[in-house]
DNA sequence: CAAAATGGTTTGTAACATAAACTTGTTTGT
DNA sequence: ACAAACAAGTTTATGTTACAAACCATTTTG
């Protein structure tokens, strides 16, 4: 087993999935946002966004804060430590399974000859 | 919506998901191999891998040709010309995703500010 | 010729992503 | 003042998926 496939085997799961994997980029940009500005800044449907970052925080990637803005609830959402340093290694991981340099027509890496 | 959220938005599901994206990354480099290949390269289980190169054959992403090597069966599997497209296509948007260049601490781009 | 190996496929199950429906409160219109 | 509409999410229901265990057909080995 090569490296990069090495690498993309140990892609962690629940980053690795695409509505996950946006909302954890826009809280990796910015330290803290609210339930509303992933929904816009997404697109993704409200069952579909709270599913998600329940999901995240069970995995201890985010922090889910519930507050109120005057009489209307807001949900603040940040990133923990481990889920930084979980994003890094994905995407460290990712670096290393799209190697060298993300350009490659073809790989330069060959696996051994095919039996 | 910034234009990597895009990008991840439109990562191609087929593709993504990390035992497929191995299996493709394999028969990208090697124009082809077969089953028993794949499997000790990848490491994957037999039923797991036969699921999946089903699923990439019936995007049409593969070929799956039956051949017999004296009186043994032996499975080839190729990258079709719409498989190689689409994992082209593929890269392109992980590489916008993880834009600039792939190395952030923190990110260049920031979002607007979040209400 | 029985047992083990080869090269897979099918089946069953648990996890998952998704959206529709629901909840809890607040604001607006009359 | 009270109903209707809105806001901000959560829960529930459903279809899809990934996965591995069990299975199958053939071939090789003891």
């Amino acid at each position: 087993m090569n490296e990069q496939l090495k690498a993309i085997s140990k892609l962690d799961r629940v980053i690795h999935e695409p509505s996950r994997l946006m909302i954890i980029s826009v809280l990796w940009a910015i330290k803290e946002c609210d339930f509303l500005y992933l929904l816009h800044e997404t697109k993704m449907n409200k069952g579909n966004l709270s599913c998600h970052l329940t999901r995240l925080e069970a995995a201890n990637y985010i922090k889910i804060e519930k507050t109120y803005r005057g009489k209307v609830p807001k949900t603040l959402l940040c990133l923990t430590r481990i889920g930084r340093t979980a994003f890094d290694r994905y995407c460290k991981n990712l670096k290393i399974a799209f190697n060298p340099d993300f350009e490659k027509t073809p790989k330069k890496t060959i696996p051994p000859i095919p039996h």
